[in-house]
DNA sequence: ATTCATCAAGTCATCTGATGACTTATGAAT
DNA sequence: ATTCATAAGTCATCAGATGACTTGATGAAT
């Protein structure tokens, strides 16, 4: 059965407010109405009207200036946009990453450090050893190598994104697979560093491109169960 | 100067709320202080407690059920990490969209439809008109352009994060830079669907990197300055 | 004319008390 | 043992009041 609309007044409240922001009624660096002509707008008491505010400035949408009045900072939505990407498929959430590591590698090559080439073969050493902890810290070791390259981009957007990306992908897996993916071999792993160590970009995103390919075959594969 | 210390007291009991959470002293699953105890806790009205509340509930740490008590959901804040990439440099921004174009390209290439290739050739005809409406409509079908390529990956995730950086980066630029970045031409764009149409992914690949490249050129120059 | 202190109005921050709605456990009736 | 009514506990919402802060106006001192 369909169930009874249950929704809450502070919710309904921050819909009402975040649709003037991001419809752009309500222009960045604009005051908008204060707690008292909200609380009119929205038919809501006052207490409702700060919580539903305090949320859209936790999300970056407004900012309050005591004894001033509350202010329109950005109408990108972050919070929304996220959740929007958590409900595409796994395939599209595993493509969309996929996308951060070629480029993220092919940026490595030409902009890597010393200590981040350091960093990545040391980490790819500790993924060679199986041994200890099972699955789960194999996974963990496998993340962080792959993370270390995204870190050698020097790109903080890159990294912010593939933590959100691994952390989205891992809860859909949990969520809807339970079958293996193919751990990718150590050569292929070795063939990026590699790759970035010779600062050669092409080579990076091929090395990316085919260690990349078997997962997404198999996942398709999965998938069109 | 270092600023005063300013903080309010919601923030500060959203801060205590938090580490609760994240450092596992409330674990998933378990209901936490009811408002009244949380009150005495954190030495704030009810009021400020339902606020902080609010804030943790909205960014997916907390869940709330009235009449039975509040209770952690998740321990991981992974939704503040599109919240941070908005506070990235304008480079990184850039860089991190191009990712998804390049990449989109390559998918589009192998996956369009005729309906995807036709939205495609009609959006670049209307982008070279330049007759109408100045610089910001420029832009805005410039932009329609770019993203019916995404669009024609069949990607939703990347046509989600797609939006995003462009809402992102056109808040920043309008922040932070006056400089007027080159327009890319009507002939490279020309071969980016080229590319797509003829099913060749290198290609296409190829053809959005070229497009990118001076792009990029000069906005290292205007934020080198 | 400029600068500075003072003041008043507007606004958000916070507290307090009260009422309603919902969930859950309890215990009686069957 | 099951069902059902009841009561206690909890969050949801409202209303009123006071404090803190910002901002612009006013006027005195320079």
């Amino acid at each position: 059965m369909q169930p009874a609309t249950r929704t809450n007044l502070t919710d309904s409240a921050t819909s009402s407010l975040r649709a003037e922001i991001v419809s752009g009624r309500w222009g960045v660096g604009e005051r908008i109405p204060n707690e008292a002509a909200l609380t009119d707008l929205l038919s809501v008491s006052r207490g409702t009207v700060r919580e539903a505010v305090r949320v859209l400035v936790s999300q970056g949408l407004l900012d309050t200036r005591q004894g001033s009045g509350t202010y329109v900072r950005s109408t990108v939505d972050a919070s929304a946009a996220l959740d929007r990407v958590k409900r595409t498929g796994l395939r599209d959430q595993w493509e969309a990453r996929a996308a951060l590591d070629l480029e993220a590698a092919r940026l490595a090559a030409m902009r890597h450090t010393p200590a981040d080439l350091e960093t990545m073969r040391q980490l790819l050493a500790e993924r060679g050893t199986v041994a200890g902890g099972g699955s789960d810290a194999f996974i963990r070791r496998d993340l962080a190598f792959h993370k270390s390259v995204v870190a050698a981009s020097g790109n903080k957007a890159m990294m912010e994104l593939y933590d959100f990306f691994t952390a989205a992908i891992t809860e859909t897996i949990h969520a809807t697979i339970d079958g293996d993916l193919p751990e990718p071999d150590h050569q292929a792993h070795a063939a990026i560093v590699d790759a970035i160590a010779a600062s050669n970009p092409e080579r990076a995103v091929a090395a990316v491109r085919a260690f990349m390919a078997p997962v997404l075959a198999q996942l398709e594969r999965l998938l069109s169960q």
